[in-house]
DNA sequence: GTTAGCACTCCTAGTTACTGAGTGCTAATA
DNA sequence: TATTAGCACTCAGTAACTAGGAGTGCTAAC
């Protein structure tokens, strides 16, 4: 059975008003609020072809119909018409990425909390990962007698500080010279590439300092496995209390566990290797937590090379047409305001 | 009307059983599990009493009694006895805290975690805070042109670091004779300190870095309002899902939505001026959104001086006793693995 | 001072009946 | 042949009622 055209009105008028009312569909609304020029039984002739094709169920007999998700998924890939966001919407977001700010965290936060804001929904954002990451500089500063801070600076963005213990004999000269060493093996080696050898090169050049050295290095390797450029950042979550599919408590328990488990979320957003867009409906998503949910996510980058993923978390009821140009206009301002700042 | 000896020990038992079971306790069934040898209409009488002198309340007519925050504040004053933690709770305890850490934060968010787990309600923590903030140095690093990297090392253990714009003709040697300068004038002073007179100073030693040192010393500034040595950390905010007197959705939202603010949570945690411990029992807690929880508070210290507090937030029907345990037992393995790393 | 007895209150759970939205089928219609 | 009107049927939701039970306060007897 194919879909003709007034299949797909049907469909359409269907998914939109539920959409709005989060209320099962009946035959006799559509035909009264959405002009087809056909009577209720007719509709409901298309509504049973329309269910035997999976594109939407009843919750009940003597219900109306409600879409699933391979209903929504035809919505999205062919019914749906573009919506813009407002104007005075886009410009906020204009507005609010175009203030000057230093730290790419910063920039991010603000992301999250426009997406969280707009759309009402949970915002997600997977913080810049960048795809090789090099050491620039290592510099090792005294503390207190005992321990030393060590600085490393990974693609001359990121940041990351450690303490670490040092005899106490160990002077400020004794530290330049290691970090000197260290710089000269490791400067523009990726973390990932940082081999036996160079270890081996670095043990020998500073045999002297063993028992130190490889708290050091310990802290390189460390390093590595650290994946908190991963960071995950959320926004809005106290919005699912707001959507009426969510009054039930165990439904929203489930969400914010999954939710709280950053893993799980870096797996949601790494699952779309694709470049761009990206919708993920209901039990489309891997995580089975969120199977009553869509993800609508786009990866952004800087210099063209993908750096995260931005997104929102909201309802399989979504208006889609609206958070995917949200999520669009967002990931644009980011990628701006991520290359003005890193040039 | 006095508080005899029978009165204390019906309210013992009331505020006991509802502890155990959230129901509200009939006099029938105090005569029945609590052996105060008197029948169930002498007990009636008593609740009378008690009740006339607000310990106690009634959610209805012929519903049983439950404890109101004052009789739960008499309970924890004169009643309770003192429940010490299960031998392997404490055991695990002790040996968690035992792993070697490297990072205040990663035992901070141990004790968090610990406590949640322990307790079965929501951690929360108030970081290491440190009375006077004093610079111990001052690092300024490039990173490509037009930026460098500011370290900032407080009270030889916090460190912050942020990005600052410079000059692209701005040399290493440059930064080098700056940040000497700013050490020479800045080191041992308190944050909080720094006059209008010594940043003049520094602008006439470094006159000829004038267009720099604006962005330095306005991130020193920014240091000084910073207050994220004041963070908060949070563990098992998913725990009151399990606490029937959650199972209203609103509830939950109101209580979730005073723990997402940070601000809230650090005015409840700095409400307890008094050392040691401090338990807050329903309205006695400042912020109405959690006038039907109760927290208990400890706090801890480092070198003989208050650093931060640690605490849990539970319903008021909590059982005050073990808890008060467990955060006594926290604290002092907080307080002991804190020294030994800062020694 | 304590207690048994009793009438009273009020929540809770279960039953019943009713309503209304919505369906599917059938037969009539264009 | 596609559409539609009509109708019987289904079923969630709601309201009204009932019975049961837990618990109370009061009174009078012990």
């Amino acid at each position: 059975m194919p879909m003709d055209e007034r299949k797909k009105k049907v469909l359409q008028a269907i998914i939109q008003d539920y959409i709005a009312t989060a209320e099962p569909v009946g035959s006799r609304t559509i035909a009264r609020k959405y002009d087809l020029g056909v009577s209720p039984a007719t509709i409901r002739n298309e509504m049973a072809d329309l269910e035997e094709l999976g594109y939407i169920e009843q919750p009940h007999t003597s219900a109306g119909r409600i879409p699933s998700d391979l209903g929504y998924r035809y919505y999205v890939d062919w019914l749906m018409e573009k919506e813009k966001l407002k104007p005075y919407e886009e410009e906020y977001i204009h507005q609010v990425f175009s203030q000057k700010m230093k730290e790419i965290e910063s920039v991010i936060k603000q992301a999250s909390e426009i997406l969280s804001q707009i759309s009402n929904y949970t915002a997600i954002i997977l913080g810049p990962q960048l795809g090789k990451r090099t050491f620039q500089r290592i510099e090792l500063l005294p503390l207190v007698p005992g321990k030393a801070l060590m600085i490393t600076i990974i693609n001359s963005r990121f940041v990351r500080h450690h303490i670490i213990d040092i005899p106490e004999s160990i002077t400020h000269l004794d530290l330049e010279r290691i970090s000197m060493v260290l710089n000269d093996k490791l400067h523009g080696y990726a973390l990932e590439q940082v081999k036996k050898e160079t270890m081996k090169e670095i043990y020998e050049e500073l045999a002297h300092y063993k028992n130190i050295l490889s708290n050091i290095l310990d802290m390189i390797e460390h390093l590595n496995s650290d994946h908190s450029t991963e960071k995950v950042y959320l926004g809005g979550t106290l919005n699912i209390f707001n959507q009426p599919e969510f009054k039930d408590i165990d439904k929203v328990k489930n969400l914010l566990s999954v939710l709280e488990k950053d893993e799980v979320l870096v797996d949601l957003l790494e699952a779309n290797d694709t470049v761009g867009l990206s919708i993920k409906i209901g039990g489309e998503n891997k995580h089975q937590g969120i199977s009553n949910c869509s993800l609508i996510t786009s990866t952004y980058q800087v210099n063209d090379e993908i750096v995260g993923s931005i997104g929102i978390l909201g309802p399989t009821r979504m208006p889609y047409s609206k958070a995917i140009s949200l999520v669009e206009c967002v990931t644009i301002n980011l990628t701006r305001a991520l290359e003005k700042m890193l040039k």
